[in-house]
DNA sequence: ACGCCTCTTGACGCGTTCTTGACGACCCCG
DNA sequence: CGGGGTCGTCAAGAACGCGTCAAGAGGCGT
């Protein structure tokens, strides 16, 4: 199903993963120092990477680099420790996702079949959405709000198109940075609060009350048409 | 439907690809090494071709050229690297899309439909396109604003075709690009700028506030009648 | 060889869009 | 009732894309 690239100098766990991945209709490489794992994120085109930050030849944020510098697919990043640093450099770097040692597999096979399921929806096209107020045309990039023609920018349209491709559904405030800003976006700004205001003044009859662009407090953003 | 010619020399992948292509009612022909890929172009007569730019024989750029020396089918590169260097000479050698893996099935779908979309566009005929100010006559090259006949540069009617294929749609930079200086020319540049604004003069009642040649910042031009 | 037309290319100003920081309102919780 | 956190709102400066102009190169016919 997936082919995924996981990487950690330690065998057992590994071990332990590739079976797991295995058991799970998976197709799984593996990679034991950062110089492998970068070369293998570049040829063998995983659908997802797991990478654990405790390499022994390359410190782990570095192979996370360059990995960025040759492919977009999506990385978990595994570590042992609890101090949030390094869980906010890697964010930084990309990664899109960040578990914490000690783990449980079930926990760990989830956020991989999340990853997997962003980065299949990224790229995936929109018809038109329509609401009694509003009509969004993805494809022509028309937006009309009572017949009439408004503008939004291209930030605006990709918010949308974040937002639109599951319609009714939340979307994580990392998961809206990251598709609207890059991989490198993923934590707190506010960007997001900037442009769902502006977005609301554009398309919502009464701003003050969104009625279909609905902020759900600490988690995200839910469009329903 | 269409026939697509993939080219690579990892089975897998080519396993991947045939089996998703046909699954949507694409007609597919293989080659794993560059000399079968220029073979096939030529004698296969693809609709599009997905080619890998890491082959044992010869180097991608190199297929490219020479698949282009006997045909204008469309080339959707698939490439390993990031780095856009590899991406830049692809496009000027006259690639028509460019995917880095890893890539989602969907996406490289998306693209083979938009590819072989646009290659049913070029070629097209186009006949007149009336508004109440002016009339142009693609066949017979013959534009009139008020009445009085005007003159236009080849490049301008290539131009003007390329955005008429589609009245009133939106026409992407790069397609524009494309269609009217020749593959090579998929990025940036400011012939659009230049043209657009020429076009406009000539033909639109008040080239401040363009009616019928619109702007779509970041994106592209439309033309509405 | 000359002049005209077209295409190419760089520079510049302008308006729009993006980014960023600040501030107040609100809510949840202690 | 107070504190911490999140959200909405606003505004200013930076960055960006577009329109505009003009100079020069190249092609073509005369």
């Amino acid at each position: 199903m997936s082919r995924v690239l996981v990487v950690d100098d330690d065998p057992r766990l590994l071990r332990t993963l590739s079976i797991a991945l295995r058991a799970h209709g998976n197709d799984v490489v593996t990679a034991s120092d950062g110089r492998t794992a970068v070369l293998s994120a570049a040829e063998d085109a995983p659908d997802v990477v797991i990478l654990d930050l405790g390499l022994p030849d390359l410190d782990g944020t570095e192979v996370l680099r360059r990995i960025r510098t040759t492919s977009s697919v999506p990385v978990i990043v595994l570590s042992a420790r609890h101090e949030s640093d390094d869980k906010i450099e890697a964010l930084d770097l990309g990664a899109d996702d960040y578990v914490t040692k000690p783990f449980g597999v079930e926990e760990l096979l989830a956020r991989v079949r999340a990853a997997v399921r962003r980065s299949g929806e990224v790229g995936r096209q929109i018809g038109t959405v329509r609401t009694d107020h509003f009509t969004l045309d993805f494809s022509e990039r028309r937006a009309t709000v009572e017949q009439a023609e408004i503008r939004l920018t291209p930030t605006e349209w990709r918010l949308l198109e974040a937002l639109c491709r599951e319609p009714g559904h939340l979307v994580l405030q990392q998961d809206l940075l990251r598709s609207v800003w890059g991989p490198a976006y993923g934590r707190e700004s506010n960007y997001l609060r900037v442009y769902a205001n502006q977005l609301r003044r554009k398309l919502e009859p009464d701003p003050g009350n969104p009625r279909h662009l609905i902020t759900e407090p600490g988690l995200g953003y839910r469009f329903t048409p």
